[in-house]
RNA sequence: GGACGGGUGGCCGAGCGGUUAAUGGCAGCAGACUGUAAAUCUGCCGCCCCUUGCGGGCUACGGAGGUUCGAAUCCUCCCCCGUCCA
């Protein structure tokens, strides 16, 4: 029996997206879902009551490879686990460190054993292996742990994408061993989950090879991986087309780190249960509001004297509280207020888009919507 | 009245004979951002020219003269500002 029950209450028959129900121990989380991005085990400028009266959001991504950095793991455990520690509700996803291994590939060394990081913060050496990221993440207690996974940057041969493939297969199976046994050892009933991840950059037969093979370690749940890592939107999607069909249909799917308000019906529409990206936070503290009516830029002089909501159809606090004007105040004088509201914003805005696309597909007037999204400006 | 130290592009502040339209920082303007080393980063930032590639012209370092092939940089006088002594 899966640790993480995932239920699907509609499916469009068309497209083949799906609407479920994920029932973790922190609470059903309503799917297809975007998770914000709490790396630090903070979504920065929300506090958790923002995140679950505001937004409604049920599931957060936090990030082990830093989580383990600083404060340390061991420091989280004894404090009652990461829910605890951070007094969040709902539940968390972590990351491995596998993207870190992508974004700080100046820090580390990939082995067949792991990876080594030479801490950011000090210089320190790490090891992070398909095992010991299992335990960091046990420690933390989140809910859904995410296997170390190699994301490779873009682009690299086949050849070398082959590899890290391969590498990324062996940790899955080594991971998902490690994750089993600690199980096994567990005395509680309630078991968190643990995702594989699909990568093979941008190379279809890599893809679907990797699907295969991690399907047959019949996991809780399926990751994608390696998108959006500098690639045209164009080649994401194939690749995501290129594995979900071969994707157990009663397992949740997770395509990290994506995307663009926009996007996010394209991968709703390909068959994904589960998404998060930093663009939405990011953006919004740099100075990005997204809007019904495109990008926003906050900080451009047209929006001096603007007394309109940032989004004259948004319901969020922000929007009906405040004027374009007033946030390009705050986000030019540096107030922290800035960031609060600009992520709040944006963050309804992306919660939105899941909710309409969750009602859509049960409604199954999924193609419909799609049509209007893909008519809309970016 | 005297002795020092200063006056540099919107602001602060380097430069102290040529390669300096003038280092930096701030402010301003524009852009980027996709499992967060990010409240970060990049570009522009005297004016005018075919936006033609390290292009051309003009005006600039308190003011006026001077020395020099050449000055923000040296000299003279003047005007301001600061500190100290009377």
């Amino acid at each position: 029996m899966s640790p993480l029950r995932f239920e699907i209450v509609a499916e469009c028959s068309a497209t083949g997206a799906r609407a479920g129900i994920l029932h973790t121990a922190h609470g059903p989380v309503e799917t297809p879902v975007f998770m914000p991005v709490g790396t630090y085990g903070a979504v920065k400028g929300l506090t958790p009551r923002h995140l679950a009266e505001e937004l409604g959001v049920r599931l957060l991504l936090a990030n082990t490879y830093h989580l383990y950095l600083r404060p340390g793991h061991e420091v989280i455990r004894r404090l009652g686990g990461l829910h605890r520690f951070m007094s969040w509700p709902g539940a968390i996803l972590t990351d491995s460190g596998g993207y870190q291994v992508f974004s700080l590939d100046s820090f580390r060394e990939v082995t067949d054993e792991g990876v080594l990081f030479r801490s950011h913060l000090n210089g320190d050496v790490h090891r992070l292996t398909p095992e010991s990221t299992v335990d960091i993440q046990l420690a933390l207690g989140s809910d859904i742990l995410m296997a170390l996974d190699e994301c490779p940057p873009y682009p690299v041969s086949h050849e070398a994408a082959r590899q890290s493939m391969e590498r990324t297969v062996r940790w899955a199976a080594q991971g998902y061993a490690h994750y089993r046994r600690r199980l096994e050892e567990r005395e509680s009933p309630e078991a968190p989950a643990w995702f594989p991840i699909v990568q093979g950059s941008m190379y279809a037969d890599l893809r679907r090879e990797c699907t295969r093979r991690l399907v047959e370690l019949d996991a809780p749940g399926y990751a994608i991986g390696g998108l959006s890592v500098g690639e045209p939107r164009s080649v994401s999607l194939e690749m995501v087309e290129a594995t979900m069909p071969l994707l157990p249909r009663d397992r949740p799917r997770y395509v990290m780190g994506v995307g663009l308000p926009e996007e996010l019906a394209e991968y709703v529409a390909r068959g994904t249960d589960m998404m998060d990206c930093v663009l939405p936070t990011r953006n919004a503290r740099n100075g990005c509001l997204f809007t019904s009516q495109g990008r926003l830029l906050i900080k451009q002089a047209r929006f001096r004297d603007d007394p309109a909501p940032p989004d004259p159809v948004c319901g969020c606090y922000t929007c009906r509280h405040f004027s374009r004007a007033y946030l390009r105040h705050l986000f030019q004088a540096g107030e922290m207020l800035y960031s609060t509201l600009a992520t709040l914003h944006n963050l309804t805005f992306y919660m939105e888009i899941m909710r309409a696309l969750r009602r859509a597909i049960m409604r199954g007037t999924l193609p419909e919507y799609l049509r209007a999204v893909r008519s809309m400006p970016a």
